[in-house]
DNA sequence: TTGGCAACTGAATCGAAGT
DNA sequence: CACTTCGATTCAGTTGCCA
């Protein structure tokens, strides 16, 4: 989309700002396909019938608000289908959603999202530090919720920053249990009488994770169940907009000015690091331009099974097979595919050295004009 | 039960053996509430459109069996209801159901289970120490799978081995979340071919530790889905029985030589951690009979806040209140429960000992003497 | 200021047996 | 079935008070 066209289409939509109401009758009003993610922690459904104390008696803090009531699975059913649907509308092509839950409602929520044509991408566990513990001991320790991460449909080409990921995580590729301490000290948002504001706010660090791996800056996220806005505080240090929905007034005046309150993150700050795929392509005919390599030049596999001759336009040549270093790659193994970037050696300092060394360097260089 | 009943109920079932064909059908032909534990690793409607490959072109080794197409969720959803159903009906009124999954099925065998009345205990967590990397940098690392631990019903008490679980865990609560690699080396079996047997073969740690907590030595553990007969396999070695079920005749004969290499379990070292709900009860009066506490003397809270005096009859009294330690110490506090044993303490060595400490010294002598 | 201890808390489908 | 009685059961972390 041309910039002009994506400032305008920004400016259709409520961003950076807080929906007072129904969320469903409000992404109804919003235009189809213009949100890059959804993320929703929609009410779990808890069925709890009797008090729970601990152990010295003191009584439990649960979860007892009325959006959490729901008569039977049935209505919840079709609460659920009602607000996917009305996501999936908003979303754009290449958009995804993201919904939390525990094993309440969360078997429901994944089922209706697969009927719905959305396209699941990974369920991912949030590992909690500090869990509450079994009282009763009759059970495992409730130790984890459930995150699922689907895209709008099968064919959408999400964003994902895999490099980010991986670099966050010690240069391992980024798992799919995450762990993160629960909310709680400072970041717990409590009221004039030290209550806390909403049961069951979550973390900023998971935000700051899904956020981090799955938007780009400038991405519009709608949270539909938007509660005290720890969303929309975490897009606002990310450079990200919102678009939050909310019911209850108590929630939106402490999102408000939780949010208010928030420095918008430092474009520089907020780039990713840069996907491979996103780098300077350099065709291997460019070296051959450059005079890296000569043509009539012979490349050879690592094992020096196959060899092949480099040919002026960037062709090569092996026995009867010939094309492109990937193609050509693929015909002499009798493969499917090949990177021909790294399955081709030259002979470099007397060591067979893959061309690929060639194009790492020429990028070093072109970086190093262009800064 | 009585043992009678017990042992001609198993002369019914076809104990410690394979069955051989589809799983609804046998499941239905064995007497209802019969069976302890349902163990089902279900196939689980992989949805691999096109073979994966590895960076360096080889060919993942995927699940791409017949027995895991399916043509749609409907298709999937009919098979899972049928199955569950099936099982639900041969459960123990007090009887659960384990399920592994992916999320590819999980959310939808979770919802059935929901529909037709099973009664969510846990979901847990299987964590990947050695998972398969995402070999397109396009996702998460995959690494986890769900369990389901499900009763057959609201109203059933099932089996939770609490205090073997909570040792087995240095002595804190077992979490939702358990860690283990997957099943390679020698555990992995391998056929002539060197080709593993069965594609997705569970480790036996996963089984051990679903047996340990969830079953008693002798009960009957059923499942469906048998595969190479790792829930067999372990279920010998601990002293259960299992009844498998099982269509492919390559992994039949593959369970059937793995199980009879197993030696079974020594019956002392299956007990379990004795619960304490299950010890021999020690009425606060016979603390009395036996000169351990004086009618007259004094107890009082550990931090001295309230006292009672202990009456011949092993009742309590303090101010207006009388009644059982447990009554006592509760209206004291204006609680609407309490545990006396641990509530209320004596002048011991000249330190406040809980009168607990009395039982605990009652119950050793016990033990000394049966023994 | 710091250290030690007591009190409090978190999305929880949280008991079993007898009358 | 409802109701009563007996008595079993908690982890990691934060806050606040007091020495």
């Amino acid at each position: 989309m041309a910039p002009e066209a994506a400032a305008e289409e920004a400016s259709r939509l409520p961003i950076d700002s807080i929906l007072v109401g129904d969320c469903i009758d409000h992404m109804n009003a919003l235009p189809a396909g213009s949100v890059d993610l959804v993320f929703a922690d929609p009410p779990y459904n808890l069925q709890l019938e009797q008090g729970l104390t601990r152990p010295d008696q003191s009584k439990v803090d649960a979860v007892d608000d009325e959006w959490d009531k729901f008569d039977s699975f049935a209505h919840y059913d079709k609460f659920t289908r009602a607000w996917l649907k009305a996501a999936r509308r908003v979303l754009k092509p290449d958009g995804a959603l993201w919904v939390i839950g525990s094993y309440h409602n969360i078997f429901r929520v994944g089922a209706a999202l697969q009927d719905l044509d959305y396209w699941m991408l990974n369920d991912v566990i949030w590992r909690k530090a500090n869990p509450m513990p079994n009282f009763r001991g009759t059970r495992f320790t409730n130790a984890h919720e459930t995150l699922i991460w689907a895209a709008k449909s099968q064919k959408s080409r999400v964003t994902f920053n895999y490099e980010a990921m991986k670099l966050a995580n010690d240069d391992t590729q980024m798992r799919s249990d995450w762990l993160f301490p629960i909310c709680t000290g400072t970041e717990r948002l409590k009221n004039d009488d030290d209550e806390k504001v909403h049961p069951t706010q979550k973390p900023e660090a998971l935000l700051f994770r899904i956020l981090n791996a799955t938007t780009k800056p400038g991405d519009v996220v709608l949270d539909p169940f938007f509660g005290t806005g720890t969303t929309g505080a975490v897009a606002r240090k990310l450079g990200r907009h919102f678009i939050g929905i909310e019911r209850e007034d108590s929630y939106i005046n402490a999102a408000l000015k939780r949010i208010a309150a928030i420095r918008p993150g430092v474009f520089e700050a907020l780039q990713s690091v840069t996907p491979k795929r996103k780098e300077v392509r350099i065709p291997f005919g460019s070296l051959i331009e450059q005079g890296l390599i000569e043509p009539g030049a012979q490349l050879f596999d690592l094992n020096k099974r196959y060899s092949a001759m480099v040919r002026a336009d960037g062709s090569l040549v092996s026995g009867s097979h010939q094309g492109s270093i990937h193609k050509v790659g693929a015909l002499v193994q009798g493969a499917e595919a090949c990177n021909g970037w790294t399955f081709w050696h030259h002979e470099q300092s007397g060591r067979p050295t893959p061309i690929d060394n060639l194009r790492i360097g020429i990028r070093a260089k072109l970086e190093l004009m262009s800064a």
